[in-house]
DNA sequence: CTGAAAGCGCTAACAG
DNA sequence: CTGTTAGCGCTTTCAG
C-alpha cells in the first residue's frame, strides 16, 4: 500500500475505535470510562487495555456536550501576576480537582471592558464562574446577575443585586492597623490609596474615616497597587507630615520602602510603614513589614464550596466574610 | 398555570431558539455567529438582536465538537506563583487571543506525577500544549512525543526526541555573570543550586564549569528556587569562603540578601550577590540586584507562534533559543 | 449485564 | 443568499 500522504492528520481515536478493538459496544466502553454500572470484569479489562493500547483520550468537548456540563469552573482575575490571586486559585483548584473538575483561569489585565468580554467567554466554557475583585461597572454585573448565571464574586459587594459574594474583612484589617499605630503614639497617618474602582479601596477608606473618630488624623494620597507606584509616591509621602504611612497593599509598601531606603529615610525610626495582604516578600523586607494577613487559601476554598452549592442549584447562599489578622513586624515603631 | 416547580433548571438557550425568534434557519444563525458568508443585512440584524434579546451564548462544547478543535491552547506550569511564568502566559494569551483562541492554564505544583496526569487531561481540552519547564521523566515525554501530540516544551532540552522546544540561553547568562564577576576581581564564587531535576540547573552548572577554564573557582551548595531556601542557606554561603555568590534565581538571591542584612553582612562590600531571571522585585531590593534578564514575553510570544505552526501541521519547527541580557546593578562590587 | 439508538448544540456540505 | 441535513464523540435511556 502506498505510504499515506504525509501529514495525514491522524484521525482522532474515538470511543468507537476502542469498542471495536475490545469487541464491545460503545455503551460498554462509556460505562467503564465512567466507572459506572456493572460491567463484567473480563469485558471491562479488555476495554481498558484496548483504551491504552490505542492511547485513547476522551474528547472533553463531546463529553461536555453529552453531559450538559463541562466540569470546569472559570476564574477571572484582574492580574495573574499578583500573588494575591494565586493562592485563591490554588485552593479553588484543589476543591475542583477533588470533585473531578478543573479550573479555567483568565486574566483581564485590570481592564473593565476586557473583563466583561472574558466573563462572557468564560461562561461558554464553564459551569460556574468566580469573579475576583471585578472592576466592571455595576450595570454589567447586574446584567449577569439577572440571567441566573452561576456566579460568585469576591472582594466586592454590590448593593441590591442578587449576586453571591465572599469578601474579606478589610474594614477590620484597617481598624487593627490603626489601633496598632495609635497605641504606638501615632496621631497623623497617611493612607496611600489603591486603584480607583477597587471596592477594597473604598472599604479601607471607610474604615479609615471610622478611625478618625478615635482621634487619628488621616490624610490620603492617590497611589495604586504596584511596587512602582509606591516607589513613585514615596517622596510625596514624606511631605505629608504623617508619622506613619498605611500603604494600600504590600507591593506599594515595598516600593515605598525601597525609595525610603534610597533617600536615607529610616523605617521605622523616621517613619512607620504598613502593608496589607501579607505577600511572601513582606517578611523578607528590610525591615520586615507590619501588615494584615489575608487567608487567601481559605477564601479560595470557601469560594469553591460556595460555587459548588450554587451550581447544584442551591438557593440562598450566605454571603461570607473572611477574617483577617494583624501581623506586627518591625516596620512600625513607637513615636519617639 | 401553576408556577413551575422552583429551581426548574432554565434550559439552555440554543441556536434553534435564536433561529425561531428571528424567523431564520439555524444555518443562518450559525453564519452570522461566525461572521461568514453573506447573509442579507436585514436578516443578519434580526438574528443579532434575537441573540441578545435571548441572551444567547454559544456552547463552547458544541462548537468544539462540531469544528473538531477547541481553539484552546493549554499551558502547564510547575508553579503559578512564580512570576517567571506569568509573563510567558500573558504573552501567549495575547497571541492566542489575537487568533480568536484562549489559553487554559494548569499548575502541577512541581510534582512530576501530577504533571503527567494534567498533561493528559489538558490534551483532552486543548488543540495544543505548552509544557513549561517540565520535570517529568524523559520516558513520559517520549510517550507523548510519539503520538504526534501538538506539544511544545520550554526550558528543557531532550536529546533524541522529536519534541519541539524553545529554550533560554542560560549558558550565556551564567557566562556573562561570571565574566562580570571576574572583571571585578573575584576568583572564588559560590553557586547556589536550583531544583534537582530542573534542566535550567544543569545548564547553569555546565556553564559554571566552563567558567572554571577561565580561572574562576566555583563551589556549589544545594539550595532550591525559593526565597525561603535562599534565606536558609545564607549562613552556609558565608562559610564557603567565596567572595561572590551566584544564586539560582532572583528569589533565592532575595532570601540570601534578607538574611545577610539581618546578619549585618553588607552587600556588596562584604560579599557580592547575583540573581537570575530579573523579576520585578530585583530592582527594588537593597541593594538592587545584579541579575540576568530573561525576555519572558518574547518566550511566550515565540511559543504561541511556534504552537500555531505545529498545530497547523507544520513540519520541522526550528528549535529556538531566547537570548538573555546581563543587568548590572549594585549588588556586585569590586573585590577590595 | 450489554447493546441500539436517540440526542446534546453547533458546523458544514449540499441543495435550492 | 438561505434552508436541510448529516454528522462531531460521547452519554443515556430503553430494550433485551
Amino acid at each position: 500500500m502506498v505510504a499515506s500522504k504525509r501529514a495525514k492528520r491522524a484521525k482522532r481515536i474515538t470511543i468507537a475505535d476502542v469498542a471495536r478493538e475490545a469487541g464491545a459496544s460503545v455503551a460498554t466502553v462509556s460505562r467503564v470510562l465512567n466507572g459506572v454500572d456493572t460491567v463484567a470484569p473480563g469485558l471491562a479489562e479488555r476495554v481498558r487495555s484496548a483504551m491504552d493500547d490505542l492511547g485513547y483520550r476522551p474528547s472533553a468537548a463531546a463529553q461536555g456536550l453529552a453531559r450538559g456540563r463541562s466540569g470546569t469552573i472559570g476564574v477571572l482575575v484582574p492580574d495573574l501576576a499578583n500573588p494575591y490571586f494565586h493562592d485563591i486559585i490554588k485552593a479553588l483548584s484543589a476543591v475542583a480537582r477533588s470533585a473531578g473538575g478543573r479550573v479555567l483561569v483568565m486574566d483581564s489585565n485590570e481592564d473593565p471592558a476586557v473583563e466583561r468580554e472574558l466573563t462572557e467567554d468564560l461562561l461558554r466554557y464553564a459551569d460556574g464562574l468566580l469573579l475576583c475583585s471585578p472592576r466592571m461597572p455595576r450595570a454589567d454585573l447586574a446584567a449577569m446577575a439577572g440571567r441566573g448565571t452561576p456566579l460568585l464574586v469576591t472582594n466586592r459587594q454590590v448593593q441590591g443585586l442578587a449576586l453571591h459574594s465572599i469578601t474579606v474583612d478589610f474594614f477590620r484589617g484597617i481598624m487593627a492597623l490603626c489601633g496598632h499605630l495609635a497605641r504606638l503614639g501615632h496621631r497623623r497617618v497617611l493612607y496611600l490609596e489603591g486603584p480607583r474602582h477597587a471596592w477594597a479601596n473604598g472599604e479601607r477608606l471607610r474604615a479609615l474615616s471610622g478611625a478618625e473618630a478615635f482621634g487619628l488624623d488621616v490624610v490620603t494620597l492617590p497611589c495604586g497597587s504596584t511596587t512602582d507606584e509606591g516607589y513613585a509616591v514615596a517622596p510625596a509621602a514624606l511631605e505629608s507630615g504623617a508619622t506613619a504611612v498605611i500603604a494600600y497593599n504590600d507591593f506599594v509598601a515595598l516600593g515605598v520602602l525601597a525609595r525610603f531606603s534610597e533617600l536615607g529615610v529610616r523605617v521605622p525610626d523616621d517613619i512607620s510603614l504598613t502593608g496589607f495582604d501579607e505577600i511572601d516578600m513582606a517578611r523578607f523586607a528590610a525591615p520586615p513589614l507590619t501588615t494584615v494577613a489575608v487567608p487567601r487559601d481559605r477564601l479560595g476554598q470557601a469560594a469553591g464550596e460556595a460555587l459548588g452549592r450554587i451550581m447544584a442549584g442551591g438557593e440562598d447562599i450566605e454571603p461570607e466574610t473572611i477574617p483577617v489578622e494583624l501581623r506586627v513586624r518591625s516596620s512600625t515603631g513607637a513615636l519617639s
